[in-house]
DNA sequence: CCATTTTCTTATCCTACATCAAGGCGCGGG
DNA sequence: CCCGCGCCTTGATGTAGGATAAGAAAATGG
């Protein structure tokens, strides 16, 4: 599976054979069955994830116990608690599979190897962390000024693969809102054909 | 007011005199009016600040024209569209000023010549973003999941000195509901007493 | 220091979405 | 083959917060 990694990064840096085989040992190949946890919300987490099949997702569950999805994870995706992995913190949010998935595991030395591992790959890890804050406050302005329709076509926009692959109630755990909604949302958006 | 960032790092890491003679000269101070506009959503701004004295903060404004906040900045607090600022980009939001303001502002050159500023300060500024990740991330799930009564009581917790300095209709716009419910919401809250 | 604008409150009515409840459909296992 | 069970849909009703309006209080600026 790694070299998945190595394909994606060669196809979005210039990396030559030893500066990735520095980054290789920081990762941990492994299978996971569906609906396995990787992270658990309040408990300090051991791996962040570069997902190369399957899909992972973040969540937190609140104290009326419903579940409000951050992020999916498909293929080709990096997700983790950096913060917690850093700081070794509980976890603000779970992490677990939603499907059979491979995975590329990484721990809190992954971060502290980052800058022996040359320009290059520090740059491109500096730049997804940037990346990932600037889609964190898209997603903040959305929530806080979109309609439920709006943000469900927003959704399908970023997640093109997702919309159909996905059960129904975590696309409304992502967008905020409950299925039955999330249903109706579809048959108005249907009928406007 | 290159004093005043002074003592605020010097409080924070260990910093020789020659490593912020080295960072003074990216700072430029700056006196601003009230209701003055650093960055313009849609526009490609040119600084970032750090607030010495007075109150910023960041906002969108959506397409039925109601404003967002997303950010308050008081006293040693940094406010930037960071993205847009190193890729030369259109800012996501607009920054102004909420109250007559000294600030130290920044350029895109400011990021290109951390790495030359010396691991503390590096590291500095790589945790303060980190942290602004996680500020992001708990105000994402606190809009998700929380009501409007308990966020309120977030933000006071957040920012304990706004909450009497500011207009309602600012910290209502930053909670995300109109002034009106916050208007209730207080009343409510100074019933239960 | 007055005129004007902004700010805050309160009341009434309205709407997007939640909650509760029931029924249909596809599908894997015995 | 049919039972049970997620999953999706649909309907009826409830509710948090929005929109609108109006008036009092406070801040701003000429």
């Amino acid at each position: 599976m790694l070299v998945h990694l190595k394909n994606y990064l060669q196809a979005k840096l210039p990396l030559s054979e030893a500066q990735f085989d520095a980054l290789a040992p920081l990762l941990l190949p492994r299978h996971l069955a569906r609906q396995q946890v990787l992270v658990q919300q309040g408990e300090v987490g051991r791996y962040g994830a570069f997902v190369t099949q399957g899909c992972l997702r973040s969540y937190v569950v609140d104290k009326k116990g419903k579940e409000h999805v951050l992020q999916f994870a498909p293929e080709n995706w990096w997700i983790a608690d950096q913060y917690g992995l850093i700081h070794h913190e509980p976890a603000l949010f779970s992490i677990d599979t939603l499907e059979e998935s491979q995975v590329l595991l990484f721990g809190p030395d992954f971060y502290q190897q980052l800058p022996q591992l040359g320009p290059p790959l520090q740059t491109f890890f500096y730049e997804l962390q940037q990346n990932s804050m600037q889609a964190m406050q898209k997603r903040l302005i959305a929530t806080l000024s979109a309609t439920a329709e709006e943000r469900y076509l927003d959704f399908i926009r970023t997640y093109p693969s997702l919309a159909q692959r996905l059960p129904l109630r975590l696309i409304a755990a992502y967008l905020g809102i409950t299925p039955e909604s999330l249903s109706r949302i579809r048959k108005e958006l249907a009928g406007h054909r």
